[in-house]
DNA sequence: CGGGAACTTGAACGTGATCAAGCCTTGTGG
DNA sequence: CCACAAGGCTTGATCACGTTCAAGTTCCCG
């Protein structure tokens, strides 16, 4: 992870104003101005695939942009299993709980090479006070929140192992820009539907033998976004 | 259900001062005399058990503080089941979507008979960009309906029938208050776990015969609080 | 080319779903 | 006050699905 706009040196700052998320992600309501005042406690960071951006019941002093990329936050069960009860894609913010507690509630890990802001908790609080429009970006974010964690227990927990497949692989095409989407590992599969590794496996293995998805090199697959549908019924 | 806070010649009004919930609802950062001058348009709801607060994809002009009661948040699926996403309680504030969006995303249910505030969108909108305590108490709720949310995938949604059935009287008796805690239907707490009223209605038999609850006339129930914290690991 | 991790596949087992009775409680009308 | 109907709860028998444990296999990276 580097930092970047903490650095006074660094003329990639310039980058935050026309910054690809600039125009959905919190502060969007911000003028150039605005913007480029509260720049200097903010760091640009990058996230390896599989890298920890923070640790459940750590210290929580930072919310989180994403930019790019894909992150997963898990929770530790009991027993010593994981679930994870959500995806963050570009746009999410990761981390809010810090802006009303003091820890983080789940462990944040990049499913794919991420791109991120770091916040500090006082800077997001004080924009919430002082613009309306921040306040407004960040109260749609906390819904969407709400929006996304019950998604995961109407789409994501019930029903069968196949019909769960099918709405996870429509959810994750869902990011709409390309046809095709990168795959979690069948572990990471097995954790978001609540079934295991072998049962993840052996569904994904039916859908391709029936033409459902089609796996090229590496890790992208192509829907039959009508067969998909039909199994998320039911 | 009956009105109260619009009627001029409802003596009731001041209750809302010392209304019981005023101390950890929306407004207990308000003075009486701010709380006296927004109470004209909020009407105080007793809502009977089994009655409808309000239905999914309905137009949502108003969020909802519950003073007493337990109120159910189901979403009905495209294959005719249902699935119960959150139980609310004194405190608890339902269809907080009506502040960034127009429709509820939820079917609000009383579990049993409830107290209702309806506070009309606007509102709550102007209290939160004009009282910094309204608006941190705001923030607070947002984060609690996403805490709760995640418990339902990580507690309710996870694990054995036996081992979700165990977490869920654990949620239940955390009610506080009393030892015993009235108990949802075996149907609701079939939707409430993912699993059929039949397997519901087993494992509760299963406990009951083991000694891990005891349940008296109509549906309340005591627990040997410790069993159950073992069955629910895993 | 070799070693390791992720993935796949198989066979046996167990849990929960399903279908189908029966039972108990509650409320209603004779 | 009893009888009966209705709905919720319980229980049983069977079956399907998902888990578990145990090999293989493939793929990737050094």
């Amino acid at each position: 992870m580097k930092s970047n706009c903490t650095n006074p040196a660094w003329i990639g700052r310039a980058e935050c104003a026309v910054c690809d998320v600039r125009g959905f992600v919190l502060f969007s309501g911000l003028s150039t101005l605005e913007l480029d005042a509260i720049l200097q406690p903010i760091d640009n960071l990058r996230v390896p695939q599989n890298a920890v951006l923070y640790e459940q019941d750590s210290a929580a002093p930072c919310v989180y942009t994403l930019r790019s990329g894909l992150i997963k936050l898990k929770v530790d069960l009991p027993n010593g299993g994981r679930r994870i009860v959500r995806l963050l894609r570009p746009g999410d913010v990761a981390g809010m709980e810090t802006l009303v507690g003091e820890r983080y509630h789940h462990t944040a890990v990049a499913l794919q090479d991420a791109d991120v802001c770091r916040i500090p908790r006082e800077v997001v609080l004080r924009l919430d006070q002082t613009n309306p429009a921040v306040h407004q970006a960040l109260m749609r974010r906390w819904q969407r929140s709400v929006d996304q964690a019950d998604h995961f227990i109407v789409a994501l927990s019930t029903g069968s192992a196949e019909a769960r497949m099918a709405r996870l692989l429509i959810t994750l095409g869902c990011t709409g820009s390309q046809p095709d989407t990168s795959m979690p590992s069948r572990e990471d599969m097995g954790a978001l539907l609540g079934i295991t590794t072998e049962t993840a496996s052996r569904v994904v293995a039916e859908f391709r033998r029936r033409g459902l998805i089609h796996i090229e090199k590496g890790d992208c697959v192509a829907y039959d976004h009508a067969g998909l549908t039909r199994l998320a019924q039911g």
